[in-house]
RNA sequence: GGGCGAGUGGCGGAAUUGGCAGACGCGCUGGACUUAGGAUCCAGUAUCGCAAGAUGUGCGGGUUCAAGUCCCGCCUCGCCCA
């Protein structure tokens, strides 16, 4: 082993085989050892294998986990599969074959390529959401959920997406879209499993406050839990012996309800409505039952509306006011009923301008002749509220609503119920039986799994049922209690269910008789720090909050968050290049010329630009073929090198180059011409100045680390070895620290050269290098000099000078006793060891 | 419309509490070595200027001895919510 070259494929696969034969990785449960979970959000195994988006999170934790586990630390970092999905079913639909095939398949292809990148996982906690022996837990949880009372069925409009033959959950859906794919939502009313995530809104919204998140995750879950504080108030039917509730956030302007509005949907709606109104008012619901929700809030500016011809009675003053029904109500949100208070209410205001129904002022500080007033002031026209301001007002008509049991303070969500059934094959199967009375068992865990029947066809049934009901065989079963005939379920889980607790089982992914065992939960939950895209602000990490959430307070984790600290990776992008007809062409068939880019087949100028990478764009970078040229110390070092982890930035191949470049000027330092240890690196001590410069390194690298601030990191150990490239001499013990700085972000060379300068074994479990703090202080420093704030000079002076010394040491210096002269001195300052600025007149 | 974030050389990006703007890398220019160079090494590289010097962190004001950083008012882009 004593190649002259930096021979990338031949460190790495040597490095990569000893790692996994030796098990270099694996973790266990050190009791006493301080702990540190790592976790990665794990992916799902596509077809089209690894994205060069996947490593830089999982660079970024990998450089943690090693330094860390250098750093003393009992470190869990695990990787798995969230294979169940829509991609091999539509395989599976294709070809026949079962999607566990095709799943098998990609998740080799995955696992073979993050294995190439070095990553330091513990492969034998490696887990799958599509096996049996994991879904057989997520079937369990679900029981818990339903034994709480937190699973139920609901015959309701839902998301229904026909281009996929299945229901969406509400967070999936948005401007009447799939969010993934961009197809088209429409409504529609089926049976469906909700689970009850409201329960723990408030839970979720407070404990948002004590984690490390970044803010803007925490906002948007904030956002969406939508809580407001307001009041329910009972407004009755006139001239009849029915009610109604609405929810408002401004009972303070109860006194300016001037008409009532019900949703389309709302019960009431056509029991109210006088016999000369009927036929309007029914085309209307008719007609707004073809719109979607996101439809209705869209058309806000054309507000619509019709007037039932009943009157409500205002509980606080007994006014008659009209009932209308308007889209613009949503039935999901509240009682699907409002109190309209044009005069403090943008959109009431709108629609009673168009109707011409009277706006009434009860907050003074606007002009309501021209427009709502949502601000706060004083309240006028209420009576017993008068005088006070909005946050009195709320408070006192709140209390006095419920005292006269016509209302009482309350707290609206926006948030609404998980929808959690799917109408697809390749996800996990219910863990219920529906007997011949139509009444629901949960099985006993002595039978779960429930596994996924083998079918010749996974398209859904003629008649529109999940292709699970295919399955008779499977569908009809009995109960296991009594024995008595009855059917499964044949809706499965969405993918997001095996996400939401696989952090849990990394803990003690092999365990057959739990889940997780209490022991291993203890010792290594919560997560210290998850990584990955902000792309799942809402979902996944609201979902696995909820079901955390649910496993605390059934005794079975000891925290309430599963998350201590997120970061969001930021994406990469990449240039594409578009012709004048808008056609994409791959970045090999382009040049540059001067400017402007050229197809280099006609000459014809392309448009560059950066994008998200995708196929149809021709601007994909595949990881195995820069590994391929570079290896994957330079795809590691270049991910994190390019800027800030947060950000989106474009992938550059010339910047692929640059770090690589800079490891075989590391490989140059350590080794020489005939392949033994470089000539440079000397036994005893070396050039004291390269010492510093190492110790300095030492200090910059590890702050950076622990401040995820890799690419600076990078940049101080590029200082570093140009530094000691131009030395005549670095010690061996130098070298060694170095090496070890190195490790976390280019491990195969650092245990590379760790072996050639002597040691055997991996260099993974040596102690992180320390810096010496006597060592950096330095005995001169360079005072920049400033005359009026503007740099004149620099001086050089002891680094124990007292002020007095370095003005004068200053004002001595030829250039900048040029710019004094003839000039008085009015102001003298020194920040002691930064700078001099001198004030002149 | 509201909330959050960003705007710095040709490019990606650096810059504790206000204290030398442009670290590091790419690209580019020149040179060395070489049959060759798209390898490697050396030097240079914010802008204008021969130079001294002047100007420079989206725009306009302000605070300060000193502003990329703080304050006020705008513009543009991204994300989220309406």
């Amino acid at each position: 082993m004593s190649s002259a070259l930096y021979d990338h494929e031949t460190i790495e696969q040597k490095w990569q085989q000893y790692w996994l034969k030796n098990k270099t990785f694996k973790t266990e449960i050190i009791p006493g050892k301080p702990k540190y979970y790592v976790l990665d959000m794990f992916p799902y195994p596509s077809g089209d294998g690894l994205h060069v988006g996947h490593p830089e999170g999982y660079t970024a934790t990998d450089i943690i986990t090693r330094y860390k586990r250098m750093r003393g630390f009992n470190v869990l970092h695990p990787m798995g599969w969230d294979a169940f999905g829509l991609p091999a079913e539509r395989h599976a639909v294709r070809t026949g074959e079962h999607p566990a095939i095709i799943t098998g398949k990609n998740c080799d292809t995955f696992r073979r390529q993050i294995q190439r990148l070095g990553l330091s996982y513990d492969w034998d906690r490696e887990i799958n959401t599509t096996d049996p022996g994991y879904y057989k837990w997520t079937q369990w949880i679900f029981s818990i959920l339903y034994e709480r009372g937190l699973a139920y069925e609901v015959q309701a409009p839902v998301n229904w997406c026909p281009a996929l033959n299945t229901v969406l959950a509400n967070e999936e859906v948005k401007d009447g879209k799939y969010v993934e794919t961009g197809d088209p939502v429409e409504k529609k009313a089926m049976r469906q499993w909700m689970l009850k995530i409201t329960a723990y809104a408030e839970q979720l919204l407070a404990d948002l406050d004590g984690l490390d998140w970044p803010e803007g995750i925490k906002a948007m879950q904030r956002e969406w839990i939508g809580r407001s504080e307001g009041a329910d108030v009972v407004f009755s039917v006139a001239d009849s012996d029915t009610s109604f509730t609405v929810f408002t956030t401004r009972p303070d302007t109860l006194f300016g309800a001037t008409y009532c509005v019900l949703a389309p949907e709302h019960p009431l709606s056509l029991n109210i409505t006088g016999p000369e109104h009927l036929h309007a008012v029914k085309d209307y619901i008719e007609a707004a039952s073809q719109k979607s929700a996101q439809d209705r809030m869209k058309d806000e500016r054309t507000k619509t509306g019709v007037f039932t011809g009943a009157y409500a009675v205002n509980p606080v003053n007994k006014a008659r006011i009209p009932i209308w029904i308007a889209d613009y109500v949503l039935a999901e949100y509240g009682y699907g009923a409002i109190m309209a208070v044009p005069a403090h209410d943008t959109r009431d205001y709108e629609f009673a301008t168009k109707f011409n129904l009277p706006i009434i002022e009860v907050i003074s500080g606007g002009d309501v002749s021209k427009e709502a007033w949502t601000g706060d002031g004083a309240l006028v026209n209420s009576s017993l509220l008068d005088g006070l301001n909005v946050a009195e007002a709320k408070k006192k008509i709140s209390g006095w609503l419920e005292e006269r049991g016509a209302g009482r303070g309350t707290v609206n969500y926006k948030l609404r119920d998980w929808l959690f059934s799917r109408q697809r094959y390749w996800g996990e199967p219910f863990p219920l039986v529906r007997l011949e009375d139509g009444s629901i068992r949960a099985v006993p865990m002595t039978d779960l799994p429930i596994l996924l029947p083998a079918l010749d066809d996974y398209r859904p049934t003629a008649d529109g049922s999940p292709p699970l009901a295919r399955a008779l065989d499977w569908v009809n079963t009995v109960d296991p209690v009594t024995g008595q005939p009855a059917k499964r379920e044949t809706n499965t889980m969405p993918q997001w269910a095996g996400s939401c607790w696989y952090f849990l089982r990394f803990c003690d992914p092999r365990n057959e008789t739990e889940a997780w065992s209490r022991e291993a939960e203890r010792y290594w939950m919560p997560v210290d720090l998850y990584v990955g895209g902000a792309e799942h602000a809402v979902l996944h990490l609201l979902y696995s909050r909820f079901w955390h959430k649910v496993l605390f307070d059934a005794g079975l984790v000891h925290t309430r968050e599963p998350f201590l600290k997120l970061f969001n990776q930021g994406m990469i992008l990449a240039y594409s290049f578009k012709d004048s007809l808008g056609k994409y062409h791959y970045p090999s068939e382009v040049e540059r010329d001067g400017e402007t880019w050229r197809l280099k087949a006609s000459g014809e100028a392309v448009e560059a630009q950066i994008e998200k990478m995708s196929k149809s764009r021709y601007n994909v970078v595949n990881p195995d073929e820069v590994i391929r040229e570079y290896g994957a110390d330079a795809m590691r070092l270049y991910e994190m090198f390019m800027g800030p982890l947060d950000r989106d930035k474009p992938w550059t191949d010339e910047g692929v180059q640059g770090v690589f470049r800079f490891l075989r000027r590391v490989w140059s330092l350590y080794v020489g011409e005939d392949g033994s240890l470089g000539a440079r690196i000397v036994q005893g001590t070396g050039e004291t100045g390269i010492l510093r410069e190492l110790h300095k390194t030492i200090r910059a690298v590890t702050q950076d680390i622990e401040g995820l601030s890799f690419n600076t990191a990078i940049a101080r150990m590029m200082e570093f070895v140009n530094s000691a490239l131009k030395a005549e001499t670095l010690d061996q013990s130098s070298a060694e620290r170095f090496a070890l700085v190195l490790a976390p972000f280019a491990p195969h060379i650092a245990e590379e050269l760790w072996a050639r300068l002597g040691h055997t074994g991996s260099l993974a479990y040596e102690p992180w290098p320390d810096y010496d703090e006597s060592l950096l202080v330095e005995n001169t420093m360079e005072i920049p000099v400033q005359v009026l704030g503007k740099l004149r000079g620099k001086i050089e002076v002891p680094t124990d000078s007292t002020r007095e010394s370095v003005l004068e040491a200053a004002k001595a210096d030829p250039k900048i006793a040029s710019c004094l002269q003839g000039k008085t001195i009015i102001k003298e300052i020194y920040v002691p060891g930064k700078m001099v600025n001198l004030v002149v007149k």
